[in-house]
DNA sequence: GATTGTATTTCTGTATACAATTATAGAGCC
DNA sequence: GGCTCTATAATTGTATACAGAAATACAATC
């Protein structure tokens, strides 16, 4: 029984179908369409985007407090670069979150969460075996949610779900070494076994190489 | 030479003068004028603020960000309750950050910066002397928000900056025991003092020690 | 040529209007 | 009484209108 199904397509609350306008923001400006320091001019976003400017400016202040957006008070919206520096920072945020995320989970998980872990892991093996390495992004990012969801803690699951948007589109250009599928799942693999085990501190320890690793493979 | 003012307005970029309207809305939800579940139709809101439609729903949306607020499509925007136990979670999540803002301030601080935490500090000092609580508590986020800067990390100084007000609410009805000042003064020396040594791991510890007592003092 | 002051245009901030969706109330029916 | 269906009202989502601020262009002055 599949019970859920790994799109690319980062669903929103909002998102009345396809990409929401606020997700669709946050592609042009992370891929850099919009340059950093580049004014946001309402209007020309409204042709861009289809939409009139109500719309465009509720995105605006999501963007600002996503840090994607300064807002100058009747100057307008400016796109805020990250820096390499940013990203790499980014990685220690995301690492601190990530093992606490893992430390509530572990002690915090339900059954049915455990199962689509688990369902979610046995995804990762077949695609590791098949070799399909885009498939294998999006359920890397699929395995990390349902963590994100068994820390039953609202606030950390949308900072990380947000990390992930912001390493997303850094991602898709990015070289990916030979045997990085098979890396990747025996990182998991030693996650998800902290899950069975119900070992919180082999968890957190996972789950900090993991994100080490990562940062290399990224950042290095 | 005073550089700038300790106040209890959180000046955020778009407020034109006093509070905003998205600190009102943030105060009057943590303080619990509206209740968890509550639904919050715009036209209530705009009576109650005296302003359009436009306004109060861009600041819905920030505060959806926020977490504070779910949208619901075509049907509104509901108040999220924080439970005791978002409460307990919050003081973890922010002692990840607030130890991983000691570190990189230690590294990056700026003499100015310096000179500014220095200034903070001896205003602690100060107002602990007088036994002012009232101040001592502005000066005392005044004192972390100076190592948020000198992080030199806008997304950790914004989430920073967001679990400060998020706690200042809850803050506000709360008992201090006899000595609270004098402790919370020498916790804050001993942060200070691994800046002056320039001692990571020491100002990382001292840190850890400072929220975990807060933690206890807030929700023990 | 550079600079200052002013008029014009552009853009943001806010209010309002309209369409589409959802919630509500009541009649009819079992 | 409880249920379903329908008409009405209320509410959200989006577009547009208007006032005020900022940016621009340009003429006058030095």
């Amino acid at each position: 029984m599949v019970r859920y199904q790994f799109t690319d397509e980062t669903e929103v609350s909002n998102a009345p179908m396809s990409m929401s306008l606020l997700a669709k923001l946050q592609r042009d400006i992370l891929t850099g369409k919009y340059r950093p320091g580049q004014k946001l001019t309402e209007q020309n976003l409204c042709k861009e985007y289809g939409v009139s400017r109500t719309p465009i400016r509720e995105a605006l202040r999501q963007l600002e407090t996503d840090g994607l957006v300064e807002n100058i008070l009747n100057r307008g919206s400016f796109v805020i670069g990250l820096s390499r520096q940013d990203f790499e920072d980014m990685f220690e945020l995301r690492k601190a979150y990530e093992i606490q995320a893992v430390r509530w989970a572990i002690e915090r998980i339900t059954e049915e969460e455990m199962d689509r872990l688990e369902e979610t892991f046995e995804f990762m093996e077949f695609y590791t075996m098949r070799g399909d390495l885009d498939k294998m992004l999006v359920i890397n990012a699929g395995f990390h949610q349902v963590i994100y969801e068994a820390s039953h803690n609202r606030m950390l699951q949308k900072t990380l779900t947000q990390y992930q948007t912001f390493l997303k589109y850094r991602s898709m250009d990015e070289e990916y070494g030979a045997n990085y599928l098979t890396t990747v799942l025996e990182e998991h693999r030693a996650i998800f076994k902290a899950f069975i085990d119900k070992d919180v501190k082999a968890g957190a320890e996972a789950m900090e190489r993991h994100i080490n690793r990562a940062k290399e493979r990224r950042c290095g």
